[in-house]
DNA sequence: CCATTCACACAACAACTGTTATGACTATTA
DNA sequence: TAATAGTCATAACAGTTGTTGTGTGAATGG
């Protein structure tokens, strides 16, 4: 049965929420073309139309892991170091749907360093995200809440840091509750200001 | 063909040194029976007698990668604040070995997420490194060189720089060369000595 | 010296993977 | 209205995976 255009970029939106529901439950490890096509109760004849090959439908995963990550962050909070702290914080699992989002993450990297052409996709999107933090850190030094040093390094700094705690909390939940992550990032924030 | 007792204890050794290799040139999304038996110049027949399973396969990696982490550690150097640095400095994908090293370790993290026992042994691994850095932060405290605080608290945000940073450099090799790494990390370092 | 046990090769299995070919059905266009 | 193009199901393919069973030859122990 054939569907009218709009049904088409209805039936996208139903392949993307597949394709994430398969990375929520499985990774990027789990990540095939029956699955998804078993999320969509649909069958492999309709990927293909979608993704010719296997890649293009890891790219698109990657892709729509960067975007749907992008859609949960919130949009401004405060000014100074107060929005380089919230910026920080919303990277952190501190809740459920932050919790599976990271662990996709996690399990992205695995895909990502064994295919150099999207491994550096990958690295593309952390520069980006190191971007919008060094306008943060540089806004933060204007507002007159972080001493003087290169914005560029602060930022990388903060965000190796929030990676590494991200990482850690994943391994072991209960060793690291929301509480203790954010008072492990509060410290470090604070541990920038006195340069 | 049978082999007496000492060929066996070396064939485990060349058991161990295929697995190595193959972790190193595929990461644990490519470690499979037959690639092991392939390094070795074998069949699955002979894995099937030192893995029962495939997670055994697994569960040994796993801890073939901790052990070689262990071994490729510097025992000592210096003491106080120089000894914690130096750790972390070895943590760091500075060398060609050591980027091996973690790239593996980035690809057990989809492993061992996956697995929840798996994860938990993973888990016990970073709390004894931790608790190895803990020791070493308080000595720098005794030696003066470090501001008092919780000893911990600080170990944790210290490896959860460390393991970030660790993951950028790996992702783009050339945006984080070692020298950067290095300076980063002082920096850090530099940063713990202004309580 | 003979029986047992060990260490392995070889082969096959069922399940799963990505990919491709074929055909049917519907919407669009001429 | 007739022809075309788009949208999907169905089925099959070749390859890879973990696992299992059978057989064989050498070392070991009584």
């Amino acid at each position: 049965m054939a569907r009218t255009k709009g049904d088409h970029e209805a039936r996208r939106r139903d392949v993307s929420e597949a394709v994430w529901r398969v990375l929520s439950a499985h990774g990027f490890g789990g990540l095939t073309m029956r699955a998804v096509a078993a999320e969509l109760g649909a069958t492999t004849g309709l990927l293909t139309h979608y993704f010719a090959t296997k890649r293009d439908l890891v790219a698109y995963a990657l892709d729509l892991l960067d975007r749907r990550t992008a859609e949960g962050r919130r949009p401004y909070e405060g000014e100074g170091l107060a929005a380089l702290r919230a910026a920080l914080r919303d990277a952190l699992p501190l809740t459920a749907e932050a919790t599976t989002s990271n662990r996709i993450w996690v399990s992205s990297w695995d895909t990502a360093l064994a295919d150099p052409a999207l491994g550096a996709d990958h690295a593309a999107r952390y520069a980006t995200g190191r971007d919008r933090l060094t306008t943060l850190v540089a806004a933060a030094q204007l507002h007159g809440d972080l001493p003087p040093g290169d914005p560029a390094d602060i930022a990388t700094a903060a965000q190796s840091f929030t990676l590494g705690l991200t990482i850690q909390a994943l391994l072991a939940p209960t060793a690291f509750p929301p509480s203790r992550q954010t008072r492990l990032l509060d410290d470090y924030v604070a541990s920038l200001t006195t340069g």
